[in-house]
DNA sequence: AAGTTCCGAGTTTTT
DNA sequence: CTCGGAACTT
């Protein structure tokens, strides 16, 4: 162990962060405001417990939301003191659940071999129990219960447990309840099971809460703002009157309530237990004077806040510039001559990330890039693991180590094409749910019972082809088992010999898999027997994760959600438009729309020197294309940080409704204009597309409704006369 | 049963 | 535009 003096590990930080590194409260609460150290502050801080106070790495526990931030606080701790990494508990709240589930399987009542759905596994399963209870698939889409059962699991409430009011709730608890009895009979748990199990774990085992409580004498959790009421819940049971608690937080960060995050957690804290301290880390290392005070009035519009003001030493007067372009074409072109300029004059490209409010507006901002020739990165969008041929090679490994996993069995009975078709299944499916069975058990009672048809005999292969590669698993090393599999599957010559691009990455990606499989092999030192389990929920844990992710120096793509702890020199907002930023389903509460001014603060704080955000006038919807108002939030900053170019204010801040007076263009068709047509009289164009003699336009009429009509056969007459 | 086409919907995202 | 699902065709 390092015996470094306590001097040194002080010795970069301010008051506040020594403070908050070196207090004895066991309940502490630190404000940390946008890059102001706090990751910082939590790892000396356990740093230190150890170095100071004697506590051994393996009686920290320490919780963070996702895997990345894990990583990096795991990394940034070895760095200060020497630590066997298998000793700390440092993941996060679903990857500690997993953990003690595993090790607690049996109290769990759990089977050992349980296996974690994503969200896409819940949804299908969902769809499949709507279909089969014959409720509503319209009125019931599986986003909404899937919906419906996160948020009562994440409120700790089981089926039973719901609260049910109108003939709707009853539904949707009817189908979570039987959403509940497949899971426990598959031995599937989502990710919100992970944590209501390992809550109920505690629970229902005081014995195996009070080794824990033992064990971690100090337990710290990061972006606690993000907490949800089970995670709140869970580390509520953890602690004791002898450990101690440290939770950072920021609650003008909190821009996941969306999803169950609940900020007030923070104030919870500091009524839950007694005595809390709480630290300010309110000195921002990161940003220009001019970018705070920005942010500062920005979030200062927001009601109910902790209270905070972050502050800089750092000089910099360059103001935060405002582009308001024609069109998201204009807009991406903006950026990109920026971003260009930025290169020619020697910064570098990773030093600049583009943010925006959705992953669609990355597009055109591609292909600029791409045209400029500038190299770029798109962070989120589809990631590796959530890869459909990727999912299908997991989905096989799933129904290798446990047949009745169902989910995993309707993925793969037909893939690749083996001419066991949606009838067969069906049957299969009846069978399962008469007897109660799993799916694999079901299509072997249909072989024995159903004789002579070419699907039976490809199902009786296709039994037979799992199981042989179930016994090859004896024998077999985890990357050597998932070539056997590709090759007695066929999954990956299905790929390989198509000709098409698409086919031809998919090949490429199973590839990818093979050698991340090499590559955890050598590095998870696992019983062989329980490597293969290992691993799948490894993959679902970090299906975020993207594979072989080396930081290179390329430009930024994210959206502002995903930038969240991220810092750049250089940063462009796209798309500061209302009802995109802030989004339009955020627009009427006022607590929604509180959080996207959240996300704005998030976004413009991750700037270090340069800020430029954009709008465009007009944006296209796919073909249709609208005028827009500027964001309120630009509004909302002081023009006298502002530098706008190109913007007109009355025409940004113009009326949403099309100008209704004859356009200024020449072209008397032009979206906005009225028009007068024989059949179905007068009426406004709304849009248009094609070209030349196929040329269509969509005109909504006054009586007859919204309609497309081809230009050169409808025989419009213009409207010239001036219209309110 | 499998391949093709068409239609429509389309925040944000981690685990 | 682009993905996914349904509906349609072969």
């Amino acid at each position: 162990m390092d015996n470094m003096p306590a001097s040194s590990l002080l010795q970069s930080l301010n008051e506040a962060q020594c403070k908050a590194v070196t207090t004895d409260n066991p309940r502490l609460l630190i404000l940390a405001g946008a890059g102001s150290g706090k990751t910082r502050a939590l790892v000396h801080r356990m740093a230190w417990y150890v170095q100071q106070k004697g506590l051994l790495p393996s009686e920290i526990l320490a919780v963070t939301f996702t895997n990345k931030a894990a990583k990096e606080m795991q990394h940034r701790l070895s760095q200060l003191i020497q630590v066997d990494p298998r000793s700390l508990w440092v993941g996060t709240f679903h990857a500690i659940a997993h953990r003690l589930l595993r090790y607690h399987s049996q109290e769990a009542n759990l089977p050992d071999n349980f296996q974690i759905i994503d969200s896409e596994d819940q949804l299908r399963l969902i769809k499949q129990i709507v279909k089969q209870q014959g409720f509503d698939e319209e009125s019931m889409p599986a986003k909404k219960v899937s919906y419906f059962i996160s948020r009562n699991k994440e409120e700790a409430r089981r089926a039973n447990q719901c609260v049910v009011t109108t003939h709707e709730s009853q539904i949707l608890q009817a189908i979570y309840q039987q959403y509940e009895a497949m899971c426990f009979r598959q031995g599937l748990l989502d990710f919100s099971e992970l944590l209501l199990r390992a809550y109920d774990l505690w629970q229902q085992h005081p014995d195996i809460l009070a080794h824990y409580q033992q064990r971690f004498k100090h337990v710290l959790v990061d972006e606690f703002q993000d907490t949800n009421t089970i995670q709140y819940l869970w580390l509520k049971q953890l602690i004791h009157t002898n450990n101690a608690i440290t939770v950072v937080g920021d609650d003008d960060q909190s821009i996941y309530g969306w999803r169950g995050a609940k900020i007030e957690n923070i104030h919870q804290f500091t009524q839950d237990y007694h005595n809390v301290e709480v630290v300010r880390l309110e000195q921002n290392y990161r940003s220009t004077k001019v970018i705070l005070s920005a942010a500062n009035q920005l979030i200062s519009q927001n009601e109910g806040r902790l209270g905070k003001e972050l502050w800089t030493e750092s000089e910099g007067k360059e103001k935060i510039q405002v582009y308001g372009a024609f069109n998201e074409n204009d807009e991406a072109r903006f950026i990109v001559t920026q971003i260009q300029q930025a290169l020619r004059q020697g910064h570098d490209a990773q030093d600049i990330a583009v943010l925006y409010r959705s992953n669609a507006q990355s597009r055109i901002l591609e292909q600029l890039l791409r045209q400029y020739d500038i190299p770029y990165r798109v962070y989120g969008g589809m990631r590796f693991f959530e890869r459909s041929e990727i999912k299908d090679a997991l989905a096989y490994l799933r129904l290798v180590r446990h047949q009745a996993d169902d989910p995993a069995f309707e993925r793969v009975i037909n893939t690749p094409p083996r001419g066991i078709g949606e009838r067969t299944v069906e049957k299969i499916r009846e069978i399962a749910q008469t007897q109660q069975i799993s799916l694999w058990e079901a299509a072997a009672y249909y072989i024995e019972t159903t004789k002579g048809s070419k699907a039976v005999a490809q199902l009786t292969q296709f039994l037979g082809m799992i199981e042989s590669v179930r016994v090859a698993q004896q024998s077999y090393s985890l990357p050597r088992l998932l070539e056997f599999l590709y090759q007695q599957s066929g999954l990956l010559d299905y790929y390989q010999l198509q000709a098409s691009e698409k086919s031809e990455s998919k090949a490429e990606n199973l590839q990818e898999l093979l050698i991340a499989c090499q590559q955890y092999q050598e590095q998870v030192e696992a019983d062989p027997s329980a490597i293969l389990t290992q691993f799948l929920s490894d993959c679902a844990l970090e299906a975020g994760s993207e594979i072989g992710d080396q930081p290179s120096s390329v430009v930024q793509l994210m959206t502002l959600h995903s930038a969240k702890g991220l810092e750049f020199k250089t940063v462009f907002i796209a798309g500061l438009e209302e009802g995109l930023f802030p989004s339009r389903h955020s627009m009427q509460d006022k607590k929604k729309l509180e959080e996207e001014r959240r996300l704005c603060y998030v976004g413009i704080t991750r700037a270090m020197n340069r800020l430029t955000l954009s709008y465009a006038l007009r944006r296209g919807y796919g073909s249709y294309s609208a005028p827009t108002r500027l964001s309120r939030f630009v509004q909302e900053i002081p023009s006298a940080l502002l530098n706008k170019i190109n913007v007109s204010e009355p025409a940004a801040t113009q009326n949403i409704r099309v100008n209704t007076s004859t356009p200024k263009s020449n072209n008397p068709f032009a979206i906005g204009s009225w028009v007068s047509h024989a059949k179905f009289g007068e009426g406004m164009v709304l849009n248009q597309e094609g070209q030349g003699e196929s040329l269509r336009i969509q005109i909504q009429f006054k009586q007859a409704g919204c309609k497309w009509l081809v230009l050169s056969y409808a025989n419009l007459k213009p409207l010239d006369t001036l219209r309110n």
